[in-house]
DNA sequence: AAATTATTTCAACTATTATTGAACTATGAC
DNA sequence: GTCATAGTTCAATAATAGTTGAAATAATTT
């Protein structure tokens, strides 16, 4: 809400903002709290070793995944609580200061109808 | 899903990943369905008009905003559906291939949950 | 300690994006 | 028509980001 953490919700959109990385962190998603090998994740996204640690660079910078080394392998996870409040950076104001609101999955919807229907 | 879903919302996640641009899209949305007019925007953005152009117009092609003019104004205003679905794109297969879940708000929480508590 | 597998670092290069201010176009008021 | 207001376009420049492959580091196996 502050200017600040528009600003840092921005870098980690730009973060997201790659296909490359996009694709990386929703299998990291998927693949839930254990995460990924970074060479599994590689051979999935069909990338070679090291473009994929530029990019997981930057999600890690943004906040976005955490890693560890077990043995040989890294693990990538996601940051799960860091996406979940991102979406809600972007669409949680949603038709705040507006009568109307945008739909009937408008986020804040309930917060301010005046229809007591 | 596809490979090319995915281009697509890279690309969306690019346009928000900018604080001009996530703070514009942001005053939209609480702006409702209604919009702002782009001097209006300009105004509570501090920003150049030509500055502010550009950047709506990086928001435009991405589909997240559209605009109509009124007599003198040009409204924007957010594209809510569009929106929306990013976020799903972005979490909706939050743990899917896990059997744990990442917390309470996982955005797939009851979709596998073997407990039939 | 040499070989193997896993991952990161580095450097050279290419490509894309952002900033600024001045000039331009569109609409409405006089 | 001329003036004021609202927005957009353009051109020059500055700044950042992405790609590639080869070399380096880390852990494991023999």
């Amino acid at each position: 809400m502050t200017h600040d953490s528009n600003h840092i919700a921005a870098k980690k959109l730009a973060a997201l903002g790659h296909p490359l990385r996009l694709a990386a962190i929703r299998q990291l998603a998927a693949a839930g709290p254990a995460g990924l090998a970074a060479g599994k994740l590689a051979e999935r996204l069909d990338t070679a070793p090291s473009a994929l640690t530029f990019h997981l660079q930057k999600l890690a910078v943004a906040g976005l995944v955490t890693s560890h080394r077990e043995g040989q392998f890294v693990y990538y996870q996601a940051e799960f609580n860091t996406l979940l409040a991102l979406t809600d950076h972007l669409v949680g104001a949603c038709c705040a200061e507006s009568d109307d609101r945008c739909g009937p999955k408008c986020p804040s919807a309930g917060a301010k109808a005046p229809d007591a229907d």
